[in-house]
DNA sequence: GTATTGAAGTCAAACGATTGAGCGGGCGTG
DNA sequence: CACGCCCGCTCAATCGTTTGACTTCAATAC
């Protein structure tokens, strides 16, 4: 590995001083056009390759921005980041993404070598059990950070999110209306926003309409995969065969909830109803597609990504807090509720 | 946003030298154990934050290496980084991502960037339409570069990538081997390695078998999403419906594929096969499950992880390339052919 | 009692780029 | 013709860390 070419080889290469080349290559006026060319050829015939960690030390400035993303197996998020990047990209930033594979510790370590490394501003969605204190305690008054996705509550922190509690209402009033009345649940546990709001939207949903759901219709999942999702349905199909409406914290549950169905033989959208949330691409790609809620990426990525630069311009304005409304998009994982379970039908006229 | 607190300043507070403090939080043994804990103390009370860009400048060193991938929409890239990262992430080192999207721009000034920022160290799957020389021209002979999943032809850099070629004639010959005679192909133009080497391997199982596959057989798709694998098979039912069976460049046009079927009311595994390349974890969460050329995704993440490793460590070493045979997975999507078809009889009895 | 060693620091020179101040000479102006 | 001014450049200090050379003091060796 060759010698790095600097600054200092070029000027005695061209026999101008440093600073003129330094000039040169930034299109400094005070460097006469022939001169500026000149260096510049030379520059690239020797290979130059721009020092940033010195130029930034010295300038105290830098242009990229950080991303770290629980965990990207979910395609969800993959979505969020396509908005979030084509917004920076606008503004000039350049985007580096970690990926913290839900784990606490991949996750600090990023937000700290972003901070020592001279980040402009940091977007995270948080892992799961992200402790507000802990990660204040890194970025202080520093980092201009931003949470998308998931809310970190009990901070006072800028943030862009999803209505979830409102879209799993939403979720729950169209199962009701389709005459569905034994629900069950298929979510992860309490340890994210999102997990927590979306449970709350569920149960809220479900006490207005006077319905129950038993713990046993009930199942948490450690994991946000399809395969955690085939397991609960096949754990509630046995335990609670009369459900007819399942709902899903996501729709990578849903999927794996849906297989499980296949394999027991029940009718998606006939006999059972599935409803997930997020809408991914995926979701229309398969047969029957699955409703879900849309969860508005594009607009929340947008949002997050303006919010970030907003806070990077001035660090001492208050937390913002963006919530936008997702909608429902049905497909024929829902469909009419065909039990005349007497009970629920009770509970219906009523 | 406060003044970011220097060794210096640590130096004034505790009343030692900055190098002493410097030598005191690396743990270098010249500082004794009471003053390095007590200076320690004091650079937390004060929120010191470690200047990575200075202290690399003065070592020239870095323990971060980068990963751009040409575009993460595609879930098995996901499934590749989580290979390298585990890897990368036992020999201690920070990965940063950059999702290219499918451009060469972004791809370039991420490389570059990287390479100015001081990385130790790149893994590539390039973008469609990469240059070798235009890369070669940006690393040139400075930077650790490894290619993985894309080949870059005509080039002497490392590569870790799947026998692609090897796994379409896998997927042609189980299709063969069912009785199918009259084949379609949904893949990408000849821009990138990948598709190149899957058609040619496609290609030249075909025509061990005496198989011909006509141009209206043959549909290129702009961009691999489920989207375009929908139309393309979409076009082919209406130009050429007799075909019988039908292989993807990857899963997710194969996919898309299933859908145009179910739209088209053609019964996957019965009336039509569909084989994918991949074997994405969606492939067994539809009914029918999609038959896939699995790739060891594990394995080559892995291996490029240490082909780069190596590189670090030797830059001078010869180019080495590895290349990982894949596996058949059959699913539903693939049966035995129903139409007894004359002409493939024909080439089947000779 | 002098030389040697070692522990625990200090000092100053880097690393490569940036930048405000300075400087020489040619030109326009009065 | 002297003065100021602008052009086009050079100088030197600086950003925050690291590191090899050097110092100081005390303890040990002979």
């Amino acid at each position: 590995m060759a010698e790095r070419v600097t600054l200092k080889n070029l000027a005695e290469a061209t026999g101008v001083s440093v600073s003129a080349v330094s000039m040169a290559l930034r299109d400094h006026p005070r460097i006469s056009e022939a001169k500026r060319t000149e260096i510049k050829r030379i520059a690239a015939e020797m290979g130059y390759i721009y020092n940033r960690q010195a130029a930034s030390l010295r300038r105290g400035t830098t242009d990229s921005v950080s991303i770290c993303i629980n965990d990207l197996h979910n395609p969800v998020f993959i979505e969020f980041l396509t908005a979030i990047e084509s917004e920076f990209r606008r503004s000039g930033k350049l985007v580096l993404l970690c990926n913290a594979h839900e784990d606490p510790e991949i996750q600090a370590s990023f937000v700290r070598r972003m901070l020592e490394q001279g980040s402009a501003g940091l977007l995270l969605s948080p892992v799961e059990g992200t402790e507000p204190a802990e990660l204040r305690e890194i970025v202080r008054d520093r980092f201009p950070t931003v949470f998308f996705s998931r809310m970190l509550e009990g901070s006072d922190f800028d943030h862009a999110i999803s209505d979830d509690a409102g879209g799993m209402q939403l979720a729950v009033d169209e199962l009701v209306r389709l005459g569905h009345r034994q629900f069950a649940w298929i979510g992860g546990g309490q340890r994210t926003s999102t997990a927590r709001a979306r449970y709350r939207g569920f149960k809220t949903a479900l006490e207005r309409h006077g319905l129950p759901c038993p713990p046993e219709q009930v199942e948490r999942v450690a994991e946000t995969s399809r395969e955690a999702g085939r397991q609960a349905m096949a754990a509630i199909l046995k335990r609670a065969p009369h459900v007819t409406a399942v709902v899903c914290f996501s729709d990578l549950l849903a999927l794996g909830a849906i297989m499980a169905c296949h394999e027991a033989g029940r009718r998606i959208g006939k006999e059972i109803s599935i409803i997930g949330h997020d809408d991914l691409e995926e979701a229309s790609y398969i047969e029957p597609g699955l409703s879900s809620v849309k969860v508005a990426k594009e607009e929340i990525g947008r949002a997050a990504a303006r919010l970030l630069l907003d806070r990077i311009i001035d660090p001492d304005a208050p937390a913002a807090r963006e919530v936008i409304a997702p909608r429902l998009v049905l497909r024929g994982s829902t469909g009419p509720c065909l039990s005349a379970d007497a009970d629920g039908l009770n509970h219906f006229a009523r």
